[in-house]
DNA sequence: AAGAGGATGAACT
DNA sequence: GTTCATCCTCTTG
């Protein structure tokens, strides 16, 4: 039996990020400032809740990492055309579910990767999701794995996460983080993006245990 | 209609 | 370090 650090409940009175801390025309800024804010699940009446540690921005037309690159519209990309957020959530390699948080305005196909979270409620049905009976940084650290844990599916695709009633949803919980203890990499997996992989638009908490450990993630 | 490959993770050697 | 699970999406024909 595992513990929280902060009872589940305790969430609902935090304040939702509202609409406009999404609508910046700014995608890596607001990946850096996704950083330190707590991620919320509420399915069938469980609540989880993980601090974001690791984050990443994709910026139609220009970048090529995109999925959007050159405002590419396609049945997938579509939900990233919406208003800023939005949920997008897609499937790779036909077995990981990854979450995304739409920013700017309708038309402007921004995001941001949401690639690791640390647990702070609800962990109990988190380490049930994964089928793990220990905490170990394998429950949330990769953007596949937290989807699985804080029960996000492809389903939650076009999702509003400023809808009253949305199942998913983020707080600010005045956890302070100063710009030095933001770490800057280049974004995992985007090779395929030529010189457009090497932006460096990869941010993750310095020292944070639970930021992942991906391939090619370098630092 | 078919084929290739992917914003990953886990289990290998 | 390498392999592979697994299926949707996009491209090509």
């Amino acid at each position: 039996m595992q513990s929280d650090l902060i009872p589940p409940e305790n969430w609902l009175d935090h304040p939702r990020l509202t609409r406009c801390f999404y609508t910046s025309a700014d995608v890596v800024a607001v990946a850096k400032k996704l950083l330190g804010k707590v991620l919320v699940t509420q399915f069938d009446q469980q609540i989880c809740a993980a601090r974001v540690v690791e984050t990443e921005a994709y910026r139609a037309p220009d970048d090529q990492a995109c999925h959007a690159a050159n405002n590419r519209r396609t049945a997938r990309t579509e939900t990233m055309f919406k208003a800023g957020g939005h949920a997008y959530v897609y499937l790779v390699y036909g077995l990981h579910h990854l979450f995304n948080v739409v920013t700017y305005r309708e038309e402007a196909a921004h995001a941001v990767l949401i690639r690791a979270v640390e647990p702070l409620s609800g962990i109990t049905t988190m380490l049930e999701r994964r089928g793990l009976t220990s905490v170990k940084t394998q429950l949330t650290a990769g953007p596949g794995v937290l989807s699985k844990a804080m029960g996000i599916y492809r389903r939650h695709d076009g999702s509003d996460l400023c809808a009253a009633d949305s199942p998913i949803w983020l707080v600010e919980d005045g956890h302070r983080l100063a710009p030095k203890n933001i770490q800057t990499g280049t974004r995992v997996g985007v090779d395929y993006a030529g010189a457009d992989a090497l932006r460096p638009w990869r941010f993750s908490i310095r020292g944070n245990t639970w930021v992942s450990k991906a391939k090619g993630s370098g630092r």
